[in-house]
DNA sequence: TGACAAATCTCCTCACCTGTAGTATACTTT
DNA sequence: AAAGTATACTACAGGTGAGGAGATTTGTCA
């Protein structure tokens, strides 16, 4: 969703072809390697939103090289932007990886769940240098969102770390609980169902 | 990746068919709605994973209804498993969809940025909430697990709420910047370069 | 000095994996 | 008959990885 609305507002600024849409992206995110787009993504999605109506082909250009298909945004297009802001973004609080795999872990029998754990803290503080690091580099006169940015990383960053602790600290607690069962769902047409 | 393993996981305990798969990993991550996954993801992911050699088709039951097709690990797919055990999982820091919005609205004229903020804000106390009370109704003696999961939840809600007012208060600095622009890519052959 | 090879950018395409949404058929219970 | 589970499939959206044809600059060598 947000390379969808994110090119959306780069073409409310100006008409643009994807090439550059990619470029400018990439600079608004913070440059430096946040967040690499891939150019199949980008003209996938310009395909999408022309479909949908919210942006329109304006215009190509054949000078030389290969031909720029240069898009702009349309009222419709418009509309949905602002209808973006206007709505809160809900994090993806499920779907966790290493969560998944410490349930799994409980699951396979002679998982060595100490060492698990162990390798998951060594890839948060690695993590967490390199965006610490990151972070120091970063000219807050000149970059002041990829500061702010990067102090989100290093905060969610900490909080798995304490997190992990927990989990660790607990373990023999988790590791006596049995796996849990699917809980088997009633058959056929459910009872009718008077009013509370 | 994390459906992908965790179908592994589930037939190293046991063969399996997908409907029951699908029912064992929502069991597996907590049940109550944490994590569903729809059948149409464990059927292709099946598919793959047998494509890979992981897992193998080792029977079908057809008893009245629609077949049963059953899989089961292969020894590739045993090792698999150990590797990924041992692999530590890097979080998805970059792509945080709000970070992205207030870059747009940034960018996009006449883009009321606190009103973005205080929406943003609203929704991460509405879920903070709803988590919240799901962790107080959790069974910490049977479901142990999900609660710890739920823990991890909040505090990364916290943090991102923490962030917010960080955002908020430095807005006028953030507005002062200039959008940020691609930087020019030199042309041609790269100079050689001596060495340092 | 002029020709050409090397490296890299510009712009787009294709093939694939992961995940979401909706559909279809058969069976089971009220 | 109605309603809902059990089991599977199809279609599509989002995202990754690889790559290809042409333009542009630099290094090199006769």
């Amino acid at each position: 969703m947000s390379v969808r609305y994110a090119l959306l507002g780069l073409l409310a600024q100006q008409p643009r072809h994807g090439y550059e849409l990619r470029a400018a992206f990439e600079a608004l995110v913070g440059g430096r390697d946040t967040w690499e787009v891939k150019p199949g993504q980008v003209y996938a999605t310009l395909e999408r939103l022309e479909e949908a109506g919210l942006i329109a082909e304006v215009g190509v250009e054949k000078e030389g090289g290969p031909e720029k298909r240069i898009y702009a945004l349309t009222p419709a297009g418009r509309e949905a932007l602002q209808e973006w802001f206007h709505t809160g973004v809900v994090g993806d609080h499920h779907r966790d990886e290493f969560f998944v795999k410490l349930m799994v872990g409980l699951l396979v029998e002679g998982t060595d769940l100490h060492r698990l754990i162990q390798v998951q803290r060594n890839t948060l503080y690695q993590e967490l240098h390199r965006f610490t690091r990151q972070r120091m580099e970063a000219d807050s006169q000149t970059e002041l969102a990829y500061v702010l940015f990067l102090d989100k990383v290093v905060m969610h960053l900490e909080a798995d770390l304490r997190w992990l602790d927990m989990v660790e600290a607990r373990l023999e607690e988790i590791q006596r609980q049995p796996t849990p069962q699917p809980e088997p769902k009633p058959r056929g047409r459910p009872r009718a169902k008077r009013e509370a």
